[in-house]
DNA sequence: ACCTATCACCCTACTAGTAGGTAGGTTGGT
DNA sequence: ACCAACCTACCTACTAGTAGGGTGATAGGT
C-alpha cells in the first residue's frame, strides 16, 4: 500500500534518521513529498500522532528484522551477529543512525504516547535478545544475566 | 572560575543531555539562570558559538576522565572495563545520556563548526581506546582490529 | 583626589523567520 | 450527494538574533 500515509511516514522517518524529532518540521516532509503542510496534517493532525505512527513504522520493522533472523538462523551465536550486522548497516549505510537510537536522546521531551510505544518496542527487542541468550547459555556461550546483556547491547 | 560563560554552558549542558541541540533554547537557559535571553546572546553571540564551546566542554571532560583512567589504572583489561563503567554511569545517574551521543543523533543538522570539535574529540577517544587495545593485544586480550573496535564501543 | 573613558554585563524592546495547527474552499472519484 | 485528499490563507507561539540604553567597576591622565 504505497498510499500518501505511509509515503509521508517514510520521508518523516528519512529525517528523523537524519536528526531529531524535534528537528525536522511538517514544512520539510511537505516540500519532499511535494504537498502542501496542511495536507500532511490531514493524513496526521497533530505531531504527535505523526510520532506515533511513526514509532509504530519502526515497531513494525524492527519485529520483521527479528522474525527474519529467527528464521534465517538457528544457531544463538549467528542470530546475535546477524542482529548485530542489521545494527551497522544502517548506520553504515548513509551517515544514518538506528532507529532506537533516533528516538533515544530526546526521549525526556517526547510526547507520551510516542514514548509507551517506543518502549513497547524496546521490550521486544530486549525480550528477543534475551532469548537468544538464555537459549545460548544452555548450549555453549556464557553471558552474565538475560536482561543486562540486553541493555548494553543498546 | 564559576563565572557566567561557565554556568551558560552547564545548564546548556544539562538540557542537552535531557534533549537535543535544537530541542533547547535560550529562553530555556535564561529561565535557569534567572537572568535574559540578550544576556546569554552577550557571553554566546550565536547558537553556534554556544555548540563550539557546549562541544569543547565536553572533549575537555572526556580527556580528563581518560587520563584519569590512564593514572589510576595499568592493566589494559582495568582500563576498559573503568571506561565502561563511566559511560554507563553518566546514563543511570538521572535519565541522561552520554555526551557524545548527544550530539549523534542531529549530527548532519548541526554547524560544521560543531561537527569539527567533536570529530575531535571522538578521534581522541578512539585513539584511546585504541591505544588500550594494542597494549592489550601484547599482553593478553583478543580482539579483531584496533580502530573498528572503537567504534563498536560507541 | 577627581574627572572621564572604557569595559563587561545585564536589561527592555524589538525584528524576521519558522514552528505546529486551523478555517474554509476546491477538486475528483464512487 | 458524499467524502477523502488537497489547496490557500491564516493564526498564535516561539525561535535566534539585534538595537540600544543603563549600571558598576576599573583603568589613566591631570
Amino acid at each position: 500500500m504505497p498510499d500518501r500515509k505511509t509515503e509521508i511516514i517514510e520521508a518523516a522517518a528519512d529525517l528523523l534518521q537524519s536528526g531529531s524529532f524535534s528537528s525536522f518540521s511538517y514544512q520539510d516532509i511537505s516540500d519532499i513529498l511535494g504537498i502542501r503542510k496542511a495536507s500532511i496534517h490531514h493524513h496526521f493532525r497533530t505531531k504527535e500522532d505523526l510520532g506515533g505512527a511513526l514509532a509504530e513504522y519502526y515497531r513494525e520493522w524492527y519485529k520483521a528484522r527479528l522474525d527474519e533472523i529467527t528464521k534465517l538462523y538457528d544457531q544463538p551465536w549467528d542470530r546475535l551477529e546477524a542482529y548485530l550486522a542489521v545494527a551497522s548497516d544502517i548506520m553504515l549505510s548513509d551517515g544514518k543512525i538506528c532507529p532506537a537510537g533516533a528516538f533515544q536522546p530526546e526521549y525526556n521531551v517526547l510526547p507520551e504516547r510516542v514514548r509507551t510505544v517506543i518502549n513497547g518496542m524496546m521490550q521486544y527487542v530486549r525480550g528477543w535478545l534475551a532469548g537468544v541468550l538464555t537459549r545460548g547459555r544452555s548450549l555453549g556461550t556464557i553471558e552474565f544475566q538475560g536482561q543486562p546483556e540486553a541493555q548494553a547491547a543498546l
